[in-house]
DNA sequence: CGCCACGGGGTTTTT
DNA sequence: CCCCGTGGCG
């Protein structure tokens, strides 16, 4: 049934569903004293999603009332809910598997709700065979919420579904039998073997490989000797799609995929060679995280131990062990290469390099016991799916020649993305590279940091000496300007194309004709109004180059263009991000959903989600701002005081604020709201006026019948489907912003959905809400939320503009093609460190440790921009429009070195004068700030860390100490390790002043101190942590640090809070250690900050050492000054000294801050890095406005 | 001309 | 948090 289909049937239901009121909570469906005869009505025509969800409630009633019993699976819990109310406490008992009648329920959920073949799509098919669906009758009216998910916020599944049939890449080629130029025709018919097909972008290359398939079955292989392989799934599918449309017969029988897909069947068939139990699994990648996080302790990280958050660096550590699994390195070579790597830097000295070599010494540890975890538990990941089959081949000569005689013919698509492990195993595959035909482009290779080099196609000749080369030198896709623009990038590119020349000093010969492509198309073919198919803008800022932009696309859509043949390429998402924004405000429909944790209806219902759960009320601000609630602050602010006040926990605490309207009455107007509204856009008029008191009613009213389901999905698909009207302006909405709020809504239903069990088990939250929360900023600080990126197929069918990376847009074509942000430091993008050097020797390309390691990664860097860019340049068909801004976000903006490049085959120059200017408008609001008002006299008092969080990010700085919301977030392990050790500080520094801790008495005071220690620990300590353990050590090992430290004072030490007085306000501040060290003629002033971290590879240059300064200034005017840092966790002190000027600049920061909180402004600062720890995450509307 | 310090920004993504 | 580029100052 689809979405349509499913509406239609709601709506078929006539006249109202009548639903019998139980006996039980008054409130359960409104009052029932406005309804006499013990009914309520739902008005089937304008509702159908709340009758035919009441229906199923109705049945339910029905059903219990006459016998039936009720059966319940763990999805299903009626204990402690309202439908304990409803069905009646009696009934309940009957909980437990197979009771009778419990076909009936099956009847009813696959006959009247939904028909059968729909429960599979909807459900659980495995749930189905099982036969489990029958026993839990209130699946029923799950499927009908997940019904209503896809029918209301997906958009029609069929049209989409058509709509992403892939086109035959060129138009002028017909679509049902295979037409091959002569060199496409040469490539495909070659008798020799191996033969690798160079090509160009647009060039046919995909067709030309379906042509030597059928070439091959015309001479009369059979099919089942052919594999076709490929390095993404989406390249395959559009092989195995075309294969199945010229060769329908024979395609079944030929082996069409990806190489993983290859390696697992290899793997499957031969299980037993290949020494795997014989049901091995596939791990997925976030359970690979989450393994290396159970085991994290036992690892004995040191470079990749970070005490505040010790799972950091897992990420780049699992991406370092993939990619040496993409050089075929086991852990027994990484860890033998580091280990050469770490003596060659000792014996010459070399700091640098000794570091990187430890680095890589313990990413060695980490992937041998990563290795051996898997192989334990008969695992295998991504990379062992090819590491494995290639040893299986080398090891097992007779299943290389059993497997080599089955598939003669081996065909590659997108050569240039074939990494070592993958090159090797077609070495294995191909033998010689008898039957070897592969096809690709050096230049569009994007996949570097998998492995894939475009060495891989240079070395082609190298790999297989009998090979040879042939070109695809015609371009089908764009129109002729354009073709000479990518040919002249081509040119200019310093990867180097493979010719049949076998020195590299030939290649760079024969370069010239290689990149020059001859045009198919001609110029007349350009759209009518075109004025030339390459275009180049600057603009003054990037609020022009959007709004010009926007421009273009509008004229070309009424132009006959529509928005879907339109694309905007970008580098990064981040950028995207930014474009779709300012393009929706300007009206252009864009197909980009984004960071979909980033969108304001996600982050509402996430919100909404807390407050049922965090006890703390810590969202209720987000949530107050739901347009049916609109709580003003100042009733938030209340209510967040009163709670803190009485101690009373979220949601309760909100009842505990008695509003004025009685909650009956809300209720009564929300079931009239129901029968009267056709989708809920009008506003009643009484909203208007008592609108703070009745929001917050409605609010209780709405979390009353929600807040105790305990799965986030139910509880979520019941407020937004049965309860409240938060998706009324979004089903109103048809704009295709609207569609896309839709979309992300849906997505995160499913994403509650899926992830549930998952997100209780990783995180061992009992919660499973919570669990849920933490589990998403848990993605997002791991960087693992991208899954939830790709656009959903059931929105390929929208008339929107597409907006892409360059790597989402490889093996794409668009009409017309908008390349922005064309300046320096955004495209090409600036590199990034490595986190996790891999050991000198691992990858060839790069002769590390050497002195041109550097400059030849910088190289490599560019190399790899340079194909992006290549890429980008040849996605258009029509047109192609470039453009960059001379300003982004205040910063001054060059022209990037790429335009600079093509600039001769530009219609201006690269840093030419601008194009599209901003009319400056000036915007003079008068700002009215409330402290302009106080009294001079009466300077108000901040504390250090008040201004610290402040000058962190302001908006958490509003939250924390205007909403009295508390800034922790769940006490997590290393907050209460860090108290722990703090207040042995504390209380050591005490002792010191009290003079019971001297130098002589040492060793007895380390036994004190320990003791001090274990006592705070018993309380305060995260015991029961699973990595208690290892905080415990380092707590007690600090304090022995810390001890010896105290014991060598000799003068006089101070224990308290200072003032410093600023322009704006004092700032209080209170040092962790002063000692005034007195001499003949002279006094110093010790100031030490204690930190439980590692030094920072840089000196620390945090703001309050400046205040340091200031209150030696103050207070002791005569005394010499001395600040230094202690870190505990080596030990190590840093004494700093700072200039004039940068004490000024610091102490300025205080001052900016002092004068922002005075003046009200609270702007959030948004960080990936910080927000998904902030404890306001899902409440602080970030970038959104 | 060279050094230091401030401030901005934080990839790309597949199996 | 941590790097790198830029810009200001000596």
């Amino acid at each position: 049934m689809t979405a349509e289909q499913f509406l239609a049937y709601a709506e078929s239901l006539t006249g109202l569903v009548r639903v019998p009121l139980p006996s039980g909570d008054p409130l359960l469906y409104g009052a029932r004293a406005t309804l006499d005869d013990g009914f309520i009505y739902y008005d089937a025509e304008t509702t159908p999603w709340l009758a035919l969800y009441y229906q199923a409630h109705e049945f339910a009633h029905h059903w219990l009332h006459n016998g039936g019993s009720l059966c319940s699976g763990e999805d299903v819990d009626f204990t402690d809910s309202e439908d304990k109310a409803l069905y009646g406490e009696g009934r309940i008992e009957a909980y437990g598997p197979h009771q009778r009648r419990e076909t009936e329920a099956n009847v009813f959920a696959r006959e009247f709700l939904l028909p059968g073949d729909e429960l599979r799509r909807f459900y659980l098919e495995e749930d189905l065979n099982a036969g489990r669906i029958a026993s839990r009758f209130g699946l029923a009216l799950d499927f009908v919420l997940h019904s209503l998910a896809y029918a209301l916020l997906a958009p029609d599944v069929e049209d989409a579904f058509n709509a992403s049939k892939i086109e035959d890449e060129s138009e002028t080629q017909g679509a049902n039998s295979l037409t091959l130029d002569e060199s496409q025709r040469a490539a495909a018919h070659s008798a020799h073997t191996p033969l690798l097909v160079a090509a160009g972008p647009g060039t046919g290359k995909t067709r030309t490989l379906v042509g030597r398939i059928l070439h091959l079955l015309d001479r009369g292989v059979t099919p089942d000797k052919l594999v076709a392989l490929t390095f993404s799934n989406k390249a395959g599918e559009e092989m195995r799609e075309r294969v199945e449309r010229f060769a329908p017969d024979a395609a079944p029988k030929i082996w069409v995929g990806t190489f993983h897909a290859f390696g697992l069947e290899l793997l499957r068939r031969y299980w037993q060679q290949a020494g795997l139990p014989p049901r091995a699994r596939v791990l997925d990648p976030v359970d690979a995280l989450f393994i290396l996080e159970r085991s994290l302790p036992q690892l004995g990280l040191d470079h990749y131990q970070n005490l505040y958050e010790p799972t950091t660096h897992l990420g780049p550590i699992l991406a370092a062990i993939s990619r040496a699994k993409d050089e075929l390195v086991s852990p027994d070579k990484y860890a033998e290469l580091a280990e050469a790597m770490l003596t060659s830097a000792r014996s010459e000295g070399d700091a640098g390099v000794t570091r990187r070599a430890e680095r890589a010494a313990e990413v060695a540890r980490v992937y041998r016991f990563y290795q051996s975890h898997l192989e334990r538990e008969g695992l295998l990941d991504f990379g062992d799916l090819i590491f494995r089959t290639v040893r299986l081949l080398r090891e097992r000569e007779d299943v290389q020649a059993e497997v080599q005689a089955q598939y003669r013919h081996v065909l590659v698509d997108e050569y240039q993305d074939v990494n070592r492990a993958c090159g090797v195993l077609l070495g294995l595959l191909a033998d010689r590279g008898e039957g070897l035909w592969v096809v690709g482009d050096a230049r569009q290779a994007l996949y570097r940091w998998r492995g894939a080099a475009p060495a891989q196609v240079r070395h082609f000749l190298n790999d297989f000496p009998h090979g040879r080369t042939q070109a695809l030198t015609v371009n089908y896709r764009s129109l002729p300007p354009i073709v000479s623009l990518v040919s002249a990038m081509a040119s200019q590119m310093r990867v180097l194309p493979t010719t049949d020349g076998q020195t590299e000093a030939d290649a760079k010969a024969e370069r010239a004709d290689f990149c020059s492509w001859h045009a198919h198309r001609h110029e007349s073919d350009a759209t009518q109004g075109e004025v030339s198919a390459v275009s180049f803008e600057i603009a003054t800022d990037a609020a022009a180059e959007a709004r010009e932009v926007a421009r273009l696309i509008k004229s070309r859509k009424e132009g006959g263009i529509p928005f879907c043949s339109q694309a905007v390429i970008c580098r990064k998402h981040s950028q995207l991000a930014k474009f779709a924004r300012m393009l929706e405000a300007e009206g252009v429909p864009a197909l980009y959903l984004g960071d979909i944790f980033e969108r304001s209806e996600v982050r509402d219902l996430l919100a909404l989600l807390a407050l049922a759960c965090d006890g703390i009320g810590r969202t209720l601000p987000r949530v107050a701002r739901f347009p049916e609630y609109n709580i003003p602050l100042r009733e938030v602010r209340a209510v967040l005081q009163d709670a803190k006040k009485t101690g009373r926990k979220f949601p309760g605490a909100l009842t505990s604020f008695r509003p004025t309207k009685d909650v009956g009455v809300i209720a009564r107007d929300e079931i009239r709201r129901a029968m009267t509204e056709a989708d809920g856009t009008e506003s009643l008029a009484s909203e208007e006026d008592g609108a703070g008191k009745e929001g917050l009613a409605r609010l209780i009213y709405h979390l009353a019948h929600v807040a105790h389901l305990q799965s986030a999905w139910k509880m979520l698909a019941n407020y937004l489907f049965v309860r409240s009207r938060y998706l009324a302006p979004l089903l109103a909405d048809n704009s295709s912003a609207g569609t896309q709020r839709r979309l992300a809504v849906c997505q995160l239903l499913q994403f509650l959905h899926n992830e549930g069990a998952r997100a209780v088990e990783a995180t061992n939250d009992p919660d499973a809400r919570r669990a849920i929360l933490r589990y998403v900023r848990r993605l997002k600080s791991l960087s693992e939320d991208k899954s939830l990126r790709p656009i959903p197929t059931s929105a390929e069918g929208l008339d929107a503009v597409r907006l892409t990376t360059v790597h989402g847009a490889k093996g794409l074509e668009w009409s017309c093609v908008y390349l922005p942000y064309l300046g320096r430091g955004h495209f090409p993008a600036k590199r990034q460190h490595e986190l996790c050097p891999p050991p000198a020797g691992m990858v060839e390309t790069f002769p590390d440790g050497e002195e041109g390691a550097d400059e030849a990664q910088k190289d490599s860097h560019l190399e790899e921009e340079e194909c992006l860019f290549f890429v980008a340049l040849s996605r258009a068909r029509d047109s192609l429009c470039l453009s960059r801004a001379e300003r982004y976000g205040g910063n001054n903006s060059k022209a990037s070195e790429l335009l600079e490049k093509i600039e001769e085959h530009l219609p201006r120059a690269a840093n030419g004068p601008a194009t599209w200017s901003t009319e400056v408008e000036q915007d003079v609001t008068a700002v009215i700030s409330e402290s302009a008002q106080q009294a001079a006299d009466t300077k108000p008092l901040f504390t250090e860390r008040q201004l610290g969080a402040y000058l962190k990010c302001p908006r958490k700085y509003f939250y924390e100490q205007r909403l009295y919301l508390s800034g922790r977030g769940q006490e997590t392990a290393y907050l209460r390790f860090h108290s722990c050790v703090y207040e042995t500080l504390a209380w050591l520094a005490g002792e010191r002043m009290a003079g019971r801790l001297a130098e002589d008495s040492v060793a007895v005071f380390q036994e004190d101190a320990q003791a001090q220690l274990a006592r705070l620990w018993r309380v305060k300590g995260p015991v029961g942590h699973v990595y208690e353990a290892f905080y415990r050590g380092q707590s007690a090992l600090m304090v022995v640090r810390a001890v010896r430290h105290y014991a060598r004072a000799r003068g006089r030490l101070f224990q308290q809070t200072w003032l410093i007085e600023r322009p704006g306000a004092f700032v209080s501040l209170t040092p962790d250690y002063v000692e005034l060290i007195e001499e003949a003629n002279s006094a110093t002033l010790l100031f030490r900050q204690t930190r439980t971290g590692r030094p920072p590879a840089k000196t620390p240059d945090e703001d309050i050492y400046a205040l340091f300064y200031a209150i030696a200034a103050e207070h002791f005017p005569q005394a010499r000054l001395r600040v230094e840092v202690l870190y505990l966790s080596t030990d190590e002190t840093i004494e700093l000294n700072l200039s004039r000027r940068t004490i000024n600049t610091r102490l300025k920061h205080y001052d900016d801050a002092i004068a922002g909180i005075l003046s009200g402004e609270f702007p959030p600062e948004v960080s990936d890095h910080q927000c998904p720890r902030c404890a306001h995450f899902f409440t602080c509307p970030k970038a959104e406005d």
